[in-house]
RNA sequence: GGGCGCGUAACUCAGUGGUAGAGUGCCACCUUCACACGGUGGAAGUCACAGGUUCGACCCCUGUCGCGCCCA
């Protein structure tokens, strides 16, 4: 083994595990069992998109979610694919053609849709080799694509069957128009921002009188738009007006006072409100409410259009506003101005501003599909991770409008809607019509707009495993056992998936939501380009390996807040991979060739054999199958966080930083035979339990380091496939139920936690790890280097001394000391010495004339202050009766015992500082 | 404006009604035969602030301030 590097190299090792993994089918559910099953779809990333950090934490958590079923026995399917993202894919290439000099208009929608195809066939598909990067065990023999045969005909028979429903409807509507991208937008496609603006004060002229009503707006360029006036009907300023006409500005245009308690708040501007119906959503509800005219003066290009008045036709919206404003001015009509903040929607994907238009659409009526979701919270049929996200769940939920989900895109489904021309009916169907359902003409077209991307994306659960065919797959996958996703798009995903799941299947498309917050940049704000922020995973992997920054990503999955990155993190995490290559070197050098671990495990790992072991082997054992469990505990409450900190504590500073020290006494020249076999026994085990457990975090690592180990019989081929060291069997009632056996390299794990042999070990290796510890700071203390080998006196009580006893060598490898005496509590200890007492047991260091008395006195007199602090506080605490008479009798005796232990040290320093002559 | 979450060491984060923890960084020492991507020892926190409940609060309650996010 000395020909492995002592440095981990992850590029050496990550692409040739993946290959295998996936040739072998590793990646494929397995069909050898009756287990439920474990599925997981991964949301689709967009096909042209690349890894971000928010996909990487996804990828993540799902992965070792689903390594980790997988090791433990379940058939896991995890479905990989990409949506087809219409308006950003189009908006690609609507740029290149322009560059070419050239647009889609000018092509015709057959080219252009081929171009598109060419351009995703180029670009498309690289998010899926970097999720193969970070090591996603993703069924790629299942890979979808929204505008793929299958999703395309679910999609085709969702629409049919919503409209059949008379779910899909087509109407006249105020919607969020995109006009960089001539599309119409879901409200969720739509993002606010506060922007800093101005109110506008302006007197509109009320008919057959010298008044005005003043209205505040923050946009007057709609005014020209106006087709009412609306105050409160409660508002004394303007008792009596309602009903009468005011004489619109500019325009000359008569147009009605309403009252109308729900768009006016009285305290807020004048009071009275323009109604502008064609370009405000709240207008246009209460421009029903008074059915008001909808007069619509900005056109698809964001520019004014009749019947404003002429003057201002061709303008755009901002032109349209200083110009209106000049002429409010002019005429006389602006009362004031004001400053003022207001959100104004931007457009997800163009980022210009959204306006809002009438126009023709096509709806989703989501009320009674909402209304089952929500219903199928409540019943526990999915539930959500964190809890507290549910309420956020029911409030979107309880609130949601109708979808609008035509767009005016060619990149996409296109609506299997036709128009006719004779009677204006229109026919819907599966099949592509030749003639009008209604009338018979042939003379019909097919509707020119494309489906909202997410209709598609929504079916997702349902067309990754093959729905609308009644597919082997949907019966043995669906539901699904998980959704994995960042909160922030909770009502993209959740929402639209929960609707549609339900409707189509009558059951849920998921049992469990586990939701994620955002990774933001170093700098504590959201990642962005313009920010400069953005971190990218892939030049991570790169430079920390895969496994560093999955293990990251892990401890990161159980934030409440946002997750602010750490690069210095990941990095800590690439030097816990390089110590456990190191300590997995040690193991490795240090076997013996044909080392048979199935006579190991059956001669010593059994209720009668422990006794074979020493101390520390029994006590490695012990706690590596306990940190296996309460890693497998912590993963089933979704607590990755935590668990990868259990593993990771435990590697270190138990494995590491003790067994293996402690294993050298036992390997080295003055160790029997049997010692040697049964600490190479041990050392391989645990090893092997650690590598099982850690897989699901840092699979790559794991699995290089696992296939070096020796076998045991009936061994997969693979750590992925190996079987996780999950509790099989317990005994005991539910409340003290402990477990019997488990899977992998220890199945009798009932036999060794229970047995005295370990609860001895583990007592004996407390004290080996005092005396060393007590031994090594003893030494510090003095300035003594801890190489300097020194001899050491330990007094203690014959109980305490049994239990040291047998564990000298250890300790003198360990603490570096060149012998360690035992004494009792009535031998004399040199005079000239330091001591520390842990637990009842007093470490001696003799000085020997080695160190200055002076400054040794100066320390101890300080100690001995900072013990008499601790101790007068906590004999405070005691006396007080409160205290003894509430206070749990055991939380008594632990501080009754901190006590004596604080006056036993003090009682040691006294006696030394008057021995060096203070 | 409504809702949710969060303020713990210099930074990034765990944690718990009963002795404040980790990683990185910092200081000193150590090239001890798995690892300097390492080891040993150490410094560093009025657990945002103010009240309350409690024998005891970083933790529970109320309020204040600050930050983030979602929705309008």
């Amino acid at each position: 083994m000395e020909k492995l590097s002592s440095v981990y190299e992850p590029s050496a090792v990550e692409a040739r595990w993946y290959r295998l993994w996936n040739e072998r089918g590793y990646f494929k559910p397995s069909t050898a069992t009756d287990r439920a099953p474990f599925t997981v779809v991964l949301p689709p990333p967009n096909v042209t998109g690349r890894l971000h950090m928010g996909h990487a934490l996804t990828a993540t958590v799902q992965d070792c979610l689903v390594r980790w079923q997988r090791m433990c026995g379940a058939p896991a399917l995890w479905l990989p694919g990409t949506d087809h993202a219409g308006i950003a894919t189009q908006v690609m290439v609507e740029r290149e053609l322009q560059k070419e000099g050239t647009s889609r208009v000018e092509i015709g929608r057959e080219a252009f849709l081929e171009r598109v195809w060419t351009w995703k066939n180029e670009h498309g598909g690289i998010i899926d080799r970097q999720h193969e990067a970070l090591g996603a065990s993703l069924d790629w023999d299942r890979y979808r694509f929204t505008l793929d045969e299958v999703s395309s005909r679910a999609v085709r028979e969702a629409f049919c069957r919503l409209h059949e429903q008379g779910l899909i409807y087509r109407a006249y509507r105020l919607i969020n128009w995109d006009w960089a991208s001539q599309t119409a937008l879901s409200d969720l496609e739509v993002e606010h921002r506060e922007v800093d603006g101005s109110l506008w004060h302006i007197a509109y002229p009320i008919e057959g009188s010298e008044r005005h009503l003043v209205v505040a707006t923050t946009r007057p360029e709609t005014m020209l738009g106006d087709s009412g006036v609306a105050v409160h009907p409660e508002d004394p300023r303007y008792e009596g007006l309602i009903g009468q006409h005011v004489i619109l500005p500019l325009t000359g245009r008569r147009i009605p006072i309403v009252g109308d308690p729900i768009l006016v708040d009285m305290a807020f501007g004048t009071g009275a409100v323009k109604v502008t119906p064609a370009h405000d959503f709240n207008d246009f509800e209460t421009g029903k409410r008074h059915d008001l005219d909808v007069i619509c003066v900005i056109d698809k290009a964001g520019r004014i259009q009749a019947p404003a008045p002429e003057r201002f036709q061709g303008l755009t919206v901002a032109d349209a506003r200083k110009a209106v404003v000049a002429a409010l001015e002019a005429e006389g009509a602006l009362v004031k101005v004001e400053p003022h903040k207001l959100n104004i929607g931007y457009s997800q994907r163009t980022n210009v501003v959204v306006e809002p238009l009438p126009s023709d659409q096509w709806f989703v009526s989501v009320g009674s599909m909402a209304e089952a979701a929500i219903g199928a919270v409540r019943d526990g049929a999915t539930r959500f991770v964190p809890e507290y996200r549910t309420n956020d769940f029911y409030r979107w939920m309880e609130n949601i409008h109708d979808w609008c989900i035509s767009r005016q895109l060619w990149w996409g489904h296109r609506i299997p809607a036709w128009h006719c021309q004779a009677c204006a009916h229109i026919t819907v169907g599966r099949e592509d019509p030749s003639v009008c359902a209604g009338c018979g003409s042939a003379a019909i077209a097919q509707d020119e707009d494309v489906l909202d991307t997410w209709f598609s994306s929504g079916l997702w659960p349902l067309t990754t495993l093959g729905w609308p065919e009644e597919s082997a797959d949907l019966e043995r996958f669906y539901p699904t056992a998980l959704m994995e996703t960042g909160w922030d798009i909770l009502f993209f995903w959740v929402a639209r998936m929960m609707m549609f799941g339900i409707h189509f299947t009558g059951d849920v498309p998921f049992r469990t939501v586990f939701l994620h917050s955002m990774v933001l940049g170093e700098d504590g704000q959201k990642m962005s380009k313009t920010k400069g922020n953005v971190v990218d995973p892939i030049e991570l992997i790169e430079g920390f390996g895969a496994d560093a920054l999955r293990f990251y990503l892990a401890t990161m999955a159980g934030q409440d807040q946002g997750i602010i990155f750490s690069r210095a993190r990941v990095e800590g995490y690439r030097h816990f991979c390089n110590k456990l290559w190191n300590a997995s070197r040690f193991v490795m050098m240090n076997l013996d060739e044909g080392l048979d671990r199935d006579a190991f495990e059956r001669e010593c790992l059994t209720a009668d054999g422990l006794d074979r072991l020493g101390a520390a082997d029994r006590w490695i054992l012990a706690r590596s199958v306990e940190v296996a469990r309460e890693v497998g505990e912590l993963l089933g409450a979704f607590r990755l966080d935590l668990a990868a900190h259990a593993i990771y504590q435990f590697v270190w500073y138990e494995l590491c930083d003790w067994y293996l020290e402690l294993a050298k006494t036992g390997l080295g020249e003055g160790a029997t035979e049997e010692t040697r076999r049964i600490t190479q026994g041990t050392l391989v085990t645990a090893l092997d339990l650690v590598l099982r457990v850690l897989h699901p975090f840092v699979p790559f690592i794991t699995e290089e380091i696992w296939q070096q180990l020796p076998r045991r019989e009936g061994d997969p081929a693979s750590l992925m496939i190996a079987a996780y060291p999950e509790v099989t069997a317990w005994s005991g009632d539910d409340e003290a139920r402990r477990p019997e056996t488990m899977a992998g390299p220890i199945a009798a794990v009932g036999a060794l936690l229970g047995s005295r042999a370990v609860a001895e070990a583990r007592e004996q290796i407390a004290r080996v790890i005092d005396v060393v510890n007590a031994a090594r700071s003893l030494k510090a203390k003095v300035k003594l280097s801890l190489g300097k080998r020194v001899d050491v006196m330990v007094r203690a009580g014959a109980t305490e001394a049994a239990t040291i006893g047998g564990m000298e060598a250890q300790i003198c490898f360990l603490a570096r000391l060149s012998g360690l005496q035992v004494i009792g509590p009535e031998d004399e200890a040199p005079r000239e010495a330091i001591s520390e007492v842990v637990r009842g047991v007093e470490v001696i260091l003799p000085l020997a004339g080695v160190v200055d008395v002076a400054a040794e006195r100066a320390r101890l007199e300080k100690e001995i202050a900072r013990f008499e602090k601790d101790a007068a506080s906590l004999d405070k605490k005691l006396q007080n009766p409160g205290f003894r008479a509430k206070a749990p009798a055991e939380v008594i005796a632990k501080d009754e015992a901190r006590l004596a232990s604080f006056q036993e040290s003090l009682a040691v320093l006294r006696a030394t500082l008057e021995r060096l002559g203070g």
